[in-house]
DNA sequence: ATCTTCCGTGTGAGCGTTTACATGCAATAA
DNA sequence: TTATTGCATGTAAACGCTCACACGGAAGAT
């Protein structure tokens, strides 16, 4: 098997060194701002660095002991806006560290595929994991715990308190849009949860079922479908849902995509939205918008989601010691065209 | 500074070698496949290796040599479903090929952001790069070429002959579309161009010219708008489209997000889709079904493309010295409700 | 029986860094 | 003045791997 060329003749730190007449110790001191350098020496090779347009060898730094200045992202898949918002975040945050970023996407192949990933990469090759609504996650969060492995959840409070997590406020999401739709004089509202296994989920149906209370309506589970976060179980939800004997005037599924889902489902019965039936989702992906009629939803402050928690990681890197640290963004109820009073 | 624990006390090659009596180096050509082992040392490395539970370093080897088993994937960002396609091709060869991929985003900062990334990233954090639909390429594909460092593009046919670049056949697309809504009696169709610094873009233009000559129609220029691949260019380019004295009665946008867009302003117009305009879109993204109604749009086999240029990338990779191959996968139209016959 | 080839394996250098330790020198304390 | 500190810098050993080379022994050729 035939090597291939590496994209080598790159200059090191000894070029530098001898440039700047000094040894590389002191180069790599200067590198990474070690604060006993003189001066004129700090000067004196960095003119060297750029002079020589030098530039670090990742590989070689975290071999030897430094950071890899890369992060790992876990995902599902990218099909929705939902993780390209999150990552606008997260790339913010990380191009003004000075890191990179791996893509690890786990939608082949169903369960422990995360963890042979988590395993596999922690290899030295990140310097901490951004995990974006782990499926199951007890598997492999053991060993990053025990390792000691700097990592942080988003969109998933659930597993217990001692990781780093930045989530959303999902019961108060799930309450706004609910009580939205009853001031609204809707009695008979639907609800599509998320994967169950998820904090998230539960908190948005917690959310739910306190405001019907709250109103003093009744809880119907007939009312309530078990939903996964996907399109196609939206369709089929809310099928469900309108061929109930008294069948909603609202339905509010748990993430905008199964709204969307929602919405084929509407129309295949020949239904009017909002007029016969009123639809709100939860996310506010950028697709919201571009639906028609534009969809009500529970905005997620995505991309701060993620800028949050990849400072969140970072620090965790710097110092791996700190406490968890567990953060709640507000969500907010974005009223558009696709729910209204009834009749 | 203090320096952050690391994911260390992994189990080294020395150890598998230790556990298999033999030396490091065998152990290593038992890893990289080679083919000077003897069956029974193989096997009983391998035992060693699972019993340990080694995994290889991939900064250590590519540090000495070897691949770093990282793509890079270079993309503007994540937004629409587009890139997510693309990347679940990419992925699937990836995962078969064992193969980790880094993701640069350069939707910030606007121009020279990929250049930088390209340069820094290929210190050997990389084996190859897959460039999705790359802004001004030129700047830095030069540094590329003259490094010999191997590289894909997805989605751009046009800088030249001398680099490898899957795409699609955008001119019949373009040809395809226009014909089907001459054919269903539109006489007036609107055109919205994507970025026309894009190889892609000017074929679909050209499609969309050469089926309105093909049929005796005239090029109307007031009716071709330049785009830019973006929603709200897409609902701006519409507005002026639609205040034409004479409307056009069918809009066909580069792609589907401007489609989005369009739908935005037809509406906004108080006009019905398709009854009073026809809309065509082009990629046909996971969202072109969740809106209403469903987009007609011409399908590119986004998956089908990143898998091909995976494929491409992993054998230039494998031998730098091959001749660039170009590849243009097949388009097809999609109809769906937002497109009719004219009244 | 001797020379050559080739195969399986070991030895050791080197990839570009970081970092513990050593060194020398100036400044301060005695 | 001499001992002591502290700072700026150099030396060299890792980090975990690949690969060129060396080497011994078995098989084939003469």
């Amino acid at each position: 098997m035939p090597r291939g060329t590496r994209f080598t003749g790159s200059v090191t730190i000894v070029d530098v060194a001898h440039e700047a007449r000094v040894s590389h110790a002191t180069v790599s001191r200067v590198l990474n701002n070690d604060s006993h350098v003189s001066p004129e020496t700090r000067e004196r090779v960095l003119r060297a660095t750029t002079r020589l347009g030098y530039s670090v060898n990742q590989q070689a730094r975290s071999l030897a002991g430094g950071r890899s200045q890369v992060i790992g992202l876990v995902v599902r898949d990218l099909g929705t806006g939902y993780i390209g918002e999150i990552v606008r975040g997260i790339d913010d945050q990380l191009s003004t560290a000075q890191y990179d970023m791996m893509l690890y996407t786990t939608h082949r192949g169903g369960t422990g595929k995360e963890s042979v990933y988590v395993t596999s990469l922690a290899q030295g090759m990140t310097d901490g994991l951004l995990l974006v609504l782990p499926q199951n996650p007890e598997s492999y969060l053991q060993t990053l715990r025990q390792r000691r492995f700097p990592f942080v959840l988003i969109d998933h409070n659930g597993s217990g308190e001692s990781e780093s997590a930045v989530g959303a406020t999902n019961r108060q999401g799930g309450y706004d849009a609910t009580k939205y739709l009853i001031e609204l004089g809707h009695r008979r509202i639907g609800f599509i949860t998320g994967s169950m296994d998820l904090g998230c989920s539960r908190d948005r149906l917690d959310g739910y079922k306190a405001a019907l209370c709250d109103h003093g309506l009744s809880i119907d589970q007939a009312l309530i479908r078990q939903g996964d976060f996907h399109q196609p179980m939206g369709f089929t939800c809310a099928q469900a849902l309108l061929s109930l004997p008294d069948r909603p005037t609202a339905i509010f599924a748990s993430n905008d995509v199964m709204a969307f889902g929602v919405m084929e489902a509407v129309r295949d019965q020949a239904l009017k939205i909002p007029d016969d039936v009123s639809i709100v989702g939860f996310d506010d992906i950028p697709q919201s918008v571009s639906v028609y009629p534009q969809l009500t939803t529970v905005q997620q402050p995505l991309a701060e989601m993620g800028a949050r928690a990849t400072q969140m990681l970072l620090e965790l890197i710097e110092n791996p010691d700190q406490p968890a640290q567990r953060v709640e963004l507000p969500t907010e109820l974005i009223v558009r065209a696709s729910t209204r009073a009834i009749k």
